[in-house]
RNA sequence: GGCUCUGUGGCGGAAUUGGUAGACGCGCUUGACUCAAAAUCAAGUUCUGCGAGGAGUGUCGGUUCGAGUCCGACCAGAGCCA
């Protein structure tokens, strides 16, 4: 066994070198071609390594790539690495070493492993986020988004945990809790770097009817985004002030009978301070216990609602002219909506629960139901509602927006759940945001010819007790001076997500070297939109839709042809251990893509995991898989000393031609496991012995998925030309006919018998033949007949 | 709690999209080769029944000549969000 291993490893090396001198995967690039960009997700640089995922991801898109490559198209697959972020530095800090050295140790272990798959990537354009090259344009970009005024400084909440003395990115919650010591989070404001995406909340929605994302990838998204039609309304409130509410069902408006404001609502405030409020010390004394609870806790909806009443000040409802009482109660979030609710206790269970536990009148404006015991969450003919009295939901939506506007006290809106963008990380091993304070001329922009701005080498980057960013310890290098008036500034400190990086790599690819521009326009117009972008579910939302709003925001400053990164976007399933578990290190059931290929080889590791199942489906490895896959290929090699030189009779020229057909489609349809066992079934049909024309077909389909193996059989059947662009085998359709069908004969929708017939049988001949196969069971008089041509007879009877 | 997805033999999974349920692979059984084993090759393998037959795609209902596939309700599991 070792014996054949070898022989097969060596075996890969070569076919992997003369792809290599050949240059087979780098794109022409002349136009000679129609072009096809095929992305991955770019692997994280970690100890970990290439893992089964990786080695699934890459084999399916390699299947793709190859086989394009065979129909004529000039391919780029390229590969790259992120290496920036909290996961790079936490590993960084795991094994003592300073995250840049980590990245530049493990790039040529990484790129030494894909070459041993046989991935059909092209090597020459490899870079990673951390480069320096590479990061000088990440922060070039930010500073032309600071320059149209899509980056600000903003007030925004970072993620404090008292325990472990630590901002957290979002990332690292868990169920709202320190992924490390599970301890409560707290809320710090900050001024941190914002991007203004939610300006472009709906191009993001609609702009998704122009690509070809999976189904769920896009509602994904959209539910992300979270857009909602409906009115602002205002209240008129103690003290002459507007306390503004957005509701999707102002048709309730007569319905309400109280408001609830979050407990950070700046009205709140105010009142406390001009001492409107009566019960002062009791709203404090909640203001602050809302403060102390997590995001998580304040939503959850099982839990009891609390709450206090605002004495000593009411809001007036325009549409009623009717005052309502007024209470704070912390399940109200100050960022969403303008952090006031409009109470409708008969129809919002929330609201029912809320009136119940403080006697608030509930009024019925939906008619059904019955309101004693629970709202009413239906639609209904509206009721006690004024104007709105007798119309439907849409109708009394309308009115009372009209009613609204010309009193000037409602409109319509439309709110997102999608927010900007928090740029600021508190973080060391990130892209440091390439601003500079001074007291004059406020923030400015590092000027372009000192890009890129590269943090101090440090190798204490724990961060600091008070939360800043562990590069405020670099005086030396946060000092600085101001780029317009030369006086005394200050760097910032923040450094950029991770997703800043992996948000526009896929372009970098194109023009890695170049150090005038990001990617020169040529290149870009060339090969955008990437035509095929293949990623994780947990990408759906935020890595996804992070790249597609950079994109578009690079796209409205004119710096990018097209106005969407991805023309196509699937994903794959997940890849579960053999016992049937998500892959993890605890369980020690998942494995590394290096271990497995030199076990069984590169054909073998890359066909194995594309035959476990569907490609969008979560699959489970199994060693009786791999087994399975080794024996088709060993007998795939075998075939090649039994080769006849005999003519293909009608039946074999029929195989061929559908195996050719067949595997060809499936692959574009990423249907790898069935592509895999139509070619079994090939070999099946011929015992033991095949014809040399039949034989080739089979080493042809087979090359995208075992590359190795067949250029090897396809050498020694004496071409000289390499498989990695001869032309993929046509079928001829003409060929694909059967000349005899089965119809299977059923009586009432159950099958009593078959039997074998000729294509051109006449109907009248078929029912009667059916009909005496069905002999037995036709007991009672045949009402109907139904005839499938070419497949099946049913006779209904009484 | 909401949204999205998934339920088919002992196991992974097929099923031309409403027309032979279980392709292909694993495992298992039997046979050939072998002193023997491994490997390989051949045959068989949804359950039940000696048999003809009967039952069968998470459960219950519906549409249809005909449902794994379409519709409704429910149950279970996974993922995302709260």
């Amino acid at each position: 066994m070792t014996e054949n291993i070898k022989k097969i490893i060596d075996r890969d090396a070569k076919w992997q070198k003369k792809w290599l001198e050949a240059r087979s995967f780098v794109p022409k690039n002349d136009g000679s071609k129609p072009k096809f960009y095929y992305l991955i997700e770019f692997p994280f640089l970690s100890g970990t390594g290439l893992h089964a995922g990786h080695m699934l991801t890459f084999s399916g898109i390699d299947v793709m790539a190859r086989w394009r490559r065979r129909n004529g198209f000039d391919v780029l697959f390229p590969i790259g690495y992120d290496a920036m972020g909290i996961t790079a530095e936490h590993y960084a800090t795991k094994i003592g070493k300073h995250p840049a050295d980590v990245a530049k140790e493990l790039i040529p272990s990484y790129t030494d492993v894909i070459g041993k798959t046989g991935w059909s990537v092209n090597f020459d354009t490899i870079f990673a986020t951390s480069d320096p090259e590479y990061i000088k344009w990440t922060q070039w970009m930010f500073i032309q988004f600071f320059k149209s005024g899509l980056a600000f400084k903003t007030d925004s909440p970072m993620n404090w945990c008292p325990a472990c003395k630590t901002t957290l990115t979002n990332e690292e919650l868990e169920d709202g809790k320190c992924e490390r010591c599970h301890g409560s989070v707290e809320k710090r404001m900050k001024s941190q770097w914002t991007l203004g995406m939610s300006k472009y909340a709906d191009r993001l929605i609609d702009d998704l009817k122009d690509v070809d994302y999976q189904e769920e990838i896009k509602t994904a998204q959209i539910n992300w985004i979270g857009r909602s039609y409906g009115a602002d309304v205002d209240f008129r409130v103690t003290g002459g002030e507007i306390m503004k509410v957005y509701t999707t069902r102002v048709d309730t408006i007569f319905g309400v009978t109280f408001a609830v404001l979050a407990p950070e609502h700046a009205l709140v405030e105010k009142w406390l301070n001009e001492g409107y409020i009566e019960n002062a010390d009791e709203v404090r004394a909640y203001i602050k216990l809302s403060k102390s609870k997590s995001e998580m806790d304040r939503t959850n909806n099982t839990r009891e609602k609390t709450g206090v009443k605002l004495e000593g000040v009411s809001a007036l409802n325009q549409f009623t002219g009717e005052a309502i009482p007024l209470f704070i109660s912390d399940y109200v979030l100050a960022d969403y909506g303008y952090g006031a609710v409009m109470g409708v206790p008969a129809h919002d269970q929330r609201d029912y629960d809320f009136a119940k536990k403080f006697n608030l009148p509930i009024i019925q404006v939906l008619a059904g139901g019955d309101i004693s015991e629970k709202a009413w969450e239906e639609d209904g003919e509206h009721i006690n509602s004024g104007f709105m009295n007798g119309m439907n939901k849409e109708d009394a939506i309308s009115a009372a927006i009209k009613f609204g506007t010309d009193g000037g006290f409602a409109k319509p809106a439309t709110q997102y759940k999608l927010k900007d963008w928090c740029f600021s990380r508190q973080m060391y091993w990130g892209e440091p945001i390439p601003m500079i304070y001074c007291d004059k001329c406020g923030w400015v922009p590092v000027p372009d010819n000192q890009l890129p701005v590269i943090q101090p080498h440090m190798m204490d980057y724990k961060p600091t007790e008070n939360g800043e960013s562990p590069l405020t310890r670099a005086t030396d290098w946060v000092n600085t001076t101001c780029p317009i008036c030369g006086g005394a500034a200050h760097r910032e400190t923040d450094t950029m997500p991770g997703w800043a990086g992996s948000s526009w790599y896929y372009m970098r690819y194109l023009d890695p070297k170049n150090d005038k521009e990001f990617c020169s326009q040529e290149q870009l117009k060339k090969w955008l939109p990437v035509d095929h972008y293949n990623g994780g579910h947990e990408h759906d939302t935020r890595h996804l839709l992070y790249s597609r709003f950079w994109h578009k925001a690079l796209f409205d400053l004119g710096l990018v042809p097209t106005s969407e990164p991805y023309a196509r976007r699937t994903a794959q399933g997940l890849l579960m251990g053999s016992d049937g578990y998500k892959m993890s290190k605890s369980r020690n059931n998942g494995f590394e893509a290096a271990q497995l290929i030199s076990d069984v080889g590169a054909d073998a590791s890359r066909m194995v995991v594309l035959s476990l199942g569907p490609w969008t489906s979560n699959t489970v490895y199994s060693a009786g898989a791999l087994a399975g896959v080794q024996r088709f290929l060993k007998r795939v090699e075998n075939l090649y000393d039994n080769l006849t030189d005999d003519e293909l009779n009608s039946e074999q020229e029929r195989l061929v031609n559908q195996l050719a057909k067949d595997v060809g489609e499936r692959i574009e349809g990423m249907q790898f496991n069935t592509a895999i066992s139509a070619m079994m079934e090939f070999i099946n049909e011929f015992s033991g012995k095949m014809p040399r024309r039949a034989y080739e077909v089979l080493i042809q389909v087979l090359n995208p998925f075992a590359p190795h193996l067949t250029e090897e059989m396809w050498e020694k059947l004496g071409h000289k030309d390499m498989l990695v662009f001869e032309p993929w085998p046509k079928c001829d359709e003409s060929k694909l006919g059967k000349k005899t069908t089965m119809i299977v004969v059923s009586v009432n929708g159950k099958r009593r018998g078959d039997f074998e017939v000729a294509i051109e049988t006449p109907e009248s001949e078929i029912i009667s033949t059916a009909k005496s196969i069905a002999e037995k069971y036709l007991t009672g008089e045949v009402v109907k007949t139904i005839v499938v041509p070419g497949k099946m007879v049913n006779f209904v009877i009484k």
